[in-house]
DNA sequence: GTCAAATTTTTTGTATACAACAGAGATCAT
DNA sequence: ATGATCTCTGTTGTATACAAAAAATTTGAC
């Protein structure tokens, strides 16, 4: 898995924007990146231009290369649609699903009721997205698969944001005990609606993202285009 | 709408895959674009590393770009996800449609019906584009209607063979009728599930498809990877 | 002191140079 | 003749160089 340095570097920026070590808005200085890991210029462009086809960061003609910032509309929609496609990957779960798929899913979830139990958000968060992730899996699609994750993965810091609402996480893993029990009964229909409502972002949830959000700017994350 | 060099290479190349210039499998020589298309290899490098992002090549490390050649199977996965995402579109559309939303989709259905009558197959498919854009657009969800656009691109050249099956675009038009039907009429539920049928590739269509692209396989469209 | 034009500086975009690696062919031993 | 190793060529990956454009700064007029 050595991977040249121009993909190391894109895991490298893409990791820094979704934790935060680059904030939306701020400007990406091709010579200041090269510096940072002691690289030339080439590579890094290289990076950046994957991370601009992926949608994280525009490249403005001559103008360079700024971490995107989807405001709270775009972020919005983008949960629609990521309950679309999770709700599509558990009903086809529920249709597909072999034996390894279901030991992999009561696995994870049983990992997930744990963590839930010692309320300790920082593994909840990675239990729940392998629980996630198994569900993908299941559905046998190995494309839709692959969209999931690459939107799950964007959606990551919103979705934390998230976990940080009081008793949030004891939800959250009660839903996913009835998606469960959806899915392992062959009932494609309920895992469908089960997995969008627990996916979507409505009402309170909504309102709560974008407090969090509008929080997180006051403190001076950016998102000022010169 | 300049673009500088890299951004038009990438349409240029993203295009000749599209279109069948570059073949399935055919390995994409930096040195020989360079020269064809008359820059360095620095700009062909900066668009083959974003055409690896979306997913149309593969750059295997130290051993160039090929074209990305998905099997049937993975042909198939990504109709049924694009059958999700347009069923989605479609259903918002049925909620959220302007006025001007009514007005573009009418528009464009009458112009497939002319080209449908006229039994103009290349036209018609231009209409038909026009027509899946416009129910995207009236979703207002921007996120999806991006997604969408993206995946339609890419299930191009497929979608071509699918139109060459004997009465498929009569077919199509009545099937459009009924989506149109069910969206004006703000019937979220029917818009889903005409628009699934209507683009997913199932039974006699998917059989159809296998055998489209094995023929096209058999006259040396290439997948042969050393 | 303020605003605008010109100049300098910085930064991007492309080309070229060079080093490291992969694949093909040649050489050699058996 | 066959198999393995070695060499050699071709191609990729990274660094550097240079040109053009945008931002910053200075200069000058009022």
């Amino acid at each position: 898995m050595a991977g040249n340095t121009f993909h190391k570097l894109r895991d490298e920026i893409e990791n820094g924007i979704v934790t935060g070590t680059f904030e939306p808005g701020e400007r990406l200085d091709e010579a200041q990146l090269a510096a940072r890991f002691g690289v030339s210029r080439t590579p890094i462009r290289e990076a950046l231009m994957q991370l601009s086809a992926i949608g994280l960061v525009e490249i403005r003609p001559r103008r360079g290369a700024i971490v995107v910032d989807p405001g709270p509309n775009r972020i919005f929609e983008m949960f629609e649609v990521m309950a679309e496609l999770e709700s599509m990957a558990g009903a086809l779960a529920a249709r597909r699903h072999t034996e390894e798929d279901k030991a992999a899913i009561l696995e994870s979830h049983s990992r997930c009721e744990h963590s839930a139990a010692s309320e300790d958000t920082d593994s909840y968060y990675y239990d729940n997205e392998v629980f996630h992730y198994a569900i993908y899996e299941a559905s046998h699609n190995g494309f839709l698969a692959e969209q999931c994750v690459a939107l799950h993965r964007r959606l990551r810091p919103y979705r934390r944001l998230q976990l940080r609402v009081r008793n949030r996480m004891k939800v959250s893993f009660r839903e996913h005990a009835a998606i469960v029990e959806a899915i392992l009964a062959g009932d494609a229909e309920a895992a469908r609606s089960r997995l969008r409502d627990h996916v979507a972002v409505q009402g309170d949830r909504f309102s709560d993202l974008v407090s969090n959000l509008s929080r997180r700017e006051a403190t001076g994350a950016g998102g000022q285009r010169r």
